[in-house]
DNA sequence: ATTGAAACCGACTGGTCGGTATGCTTTATT
DNA sequence: AATAAAGCATACCGACCAGTCGGTTTCAAT
């Protein structure tokens, strides 16, 4: 095996192994022997790829970020209401596999172990991965007049908000599928949780 | 001084610092010589109070708990429409002063520290103070046809993560004040974020 | 075959921090 | 005044873990 596709293989064990490790625990929680013990590695070969911890980790959730941020934007580019928009991209996030899923909402949990440069960067790349591409799709909804005007950014927050109650155990027991998921959040997001009368005429 | 009231003093002063310090920094970030040093007492005093970093911090969000679940049910108890009961409720949770407000998120952030049992005593004590209170809002008001018939516990977890979207500091900015932020909650929980045809007849 | 550089190994270190042992101080009781 | 007991202070211990460092292995190039 060259040398460059062995030492290739064994970063990705490594962020693989750490993807792991830092889903099921806390950063602290998380030793460097564990994650080289999982990557079938030791120690010295993670520092040989990786300066520290926290290196590690932010290039983990960096990598995770610009890979999303790309499954995202297919949504945001395309045509349609914006209804139809957030249904792809919320879909699409859905039928990610559970430990991609997950991944992207370790920010909120871990943000606070970084400080200054480091901590603002990580946000960034977070925002610009989620937050910001449903902020475009709600831009556009308010400017069609298909959304009521309101600060998009928020409103994306709360979208984002509404997505991740139904990673939840309890929503998978709920609905039978992806699609029964994201059809909840759209309806609960874009027509809210009270009975309307028009809604009283359907039955 | 007697003994009953200065033992009292030093244990609200180090269940005050271990507030500021856990609301500031992760668990493991914190020490139990910073709490200490923070409360005025050393860790002679703290151990001799709390057997152990853990129960401090447990016990510190359970009184918690008790104290806010206590201030929500008085809007549980309270009559009139759902709309009401939950402007109700939010308004109190917002008019807290601000560390009070953010104890209660601590629980997303750092229940992973636990195991098995203390875990569950945990989220078990969480969704008595805030989940359930909204639940039984929520369960009421589909029992009378005002809200969509829908799965409650999942819609109160909704309904709560639409609320802590608000207490960021971007929603500080946006908002003039606490009723500003309550309105547009529920606003945006019971009508959604779509541009309906009544809504054009208002204008 | 030799060399050099990158990849990798694993024992070791230095510092940190939760928890403890021990003793002094304050208050209540008799 | 004597005694007990709770409150509190200080020095210390031991486990744990991020990061280091001298080495060995692998592999491409000459």
């Amino acid at each position: 095996m060259p040398v460059q596709t062995r030492s290739a293989a064994t970063q990705a064990r490594i962020i693989r192994a750490a993807r792991e490790l830092f889903l099921e625990r806390n950063f602290a929680d998380v030793t460097m022997d564990q994650i080289a013990d999982r990557a079938a590695a030791t120690k010295g070969a993670v520092y040989h790829h990786y300066s520290s911890k926290e290196q590690l980790y932010l290039e983990m959730l960096h990598a995770d970020f610009a890979e999303k941020g790309q499954l995202f934007a297919q949504a945001v580019e395309m045509e349609g209401t914006c209804r139809q928009r957030l249904f792809r991209l919320t879909s699409d996030y859905f039928h990610l596999p559970h430990n991609e899923r997950a991944l992207i909402t370790l920010v909120r949990r871990d943000i606070n172990i970084f400080n200054g440069d480091e901590r603002e960067k990580l946000v960034r790349a977070y925002q610009a991965a989620l937050p910001q591409q449903v902020e475009k799709i709600l831009t556009d909804g308010m400017r069609d007049d298909q959304l009521m005007p309101a600060d998009p950014r928020l409103l994306a927050w709360s979208f984002v908000a509404l997505v991740e109650v139904s990673l939840s155990p309890h929503a998978g027991r709920v609905f039978p599928g992806p699609e029964a998921k994201v059809d909840h959040v759209l309806n609960l997001f874009l027509d809210g949780a009270s009975l309307h009368r028009e809604d009283l005429n359907h039955e």
